[in-house]
DNA sequence: AAAAAGATGTGCT
DNA sequence: GCACATCTTTTTC
């Protein structure tokens, strides 16, 4: 996706990068080969009224990458684990979008490999499972995700009828009633609640 | 310096 | 469904 595409409002940042792909290369026996699949769960987290947010007490030297260009990834380790996130509006607001779930599609073995997991909805359902199944860590934190050649996040060719669903956030103690997760509806990969409760 | 919290995942009951 | 392993960052003493 375009720079413009990262620098606009979080929420509707998280809600269209629903249905794109996240793909990565990796050095797989020997050879480079594609993982991923297309995005079915994200977050936002704002830069002012979110109480959740990393970046809601300024910036420091571990968050730094929330208030970089939009388009940069965020990588941030918890509870010996590891999620990833994309840095969205102008540089230097310190907002950013969490990806939570998706369906995995290239290279289902490796993936399984890294997760020692085989059932294909225990892979990539879950912010640190993707961190694990495609081999991210911190060392891919700062990495612009606009110019690099082997990480990136594109759109895919298909006519699917997704339909996005919202919802509070997952796993938050803070600001947990604001209404910044989206999911494809009763898509299986999605690692929370699949459908909201009015529906 | 020490302790607790945290955008989690797993395994067991 | 619940407890807990695990480790980095942040907060407190």
């Amino acid at each position: 996706m375009p720079r413009a595409f990262y620098d606009r409002p979080t929420a509707i940042v998280a809600a269209e990068l629903i249905g794109k792909v996240l793909v990565r290369q990796i050095a797989s026996d020997g050879k480079a080969i594609w993982a991923g699949g297309r995005i079915v769960e994200t977050e936002a987290y704002l830069a002012t009224g979110d109480l959740a947010s990393h970046s809601q007490r300024g910036q420091t030297k571990s968050n730094a990458s929330m208030f970089a260009r939009p388009g940069t990834a965020y990588v941030y380790p918890i509870h010996a684990k590891h999620c990833f996130n994309v840095a969205t509006e102008a540089a230097g607001n310190g907002s950013a979008v969490l990806i939570r779930a998706i369906e995995p599609i290239w290279d289902l073995d490796g993936m399984k490999s890294r997760r020692s997991q085989t059932l294909p909805n225990r892979l990539t359902s879950g912010p640190a499972m993707i961190c694990q199944a495609l081999a991210i860590d911190r060392d891919d934190d700062g990495t612009d995700l606009i110019n690099d050649r082997h990480f990136r996040i594109a759109t895919m060719n298909d006519t699917d009828d997704l339909t996005v669903r919202a919802s509070p956030r997952i796993g938050i103690s803070k600001s947990a009633e604001l209404p910044l997760r989206f999911f494809v509806l009763d898509n299986p990969f999605v690692s929370g609640p699949k459908r909201d409760k009015s529906s």
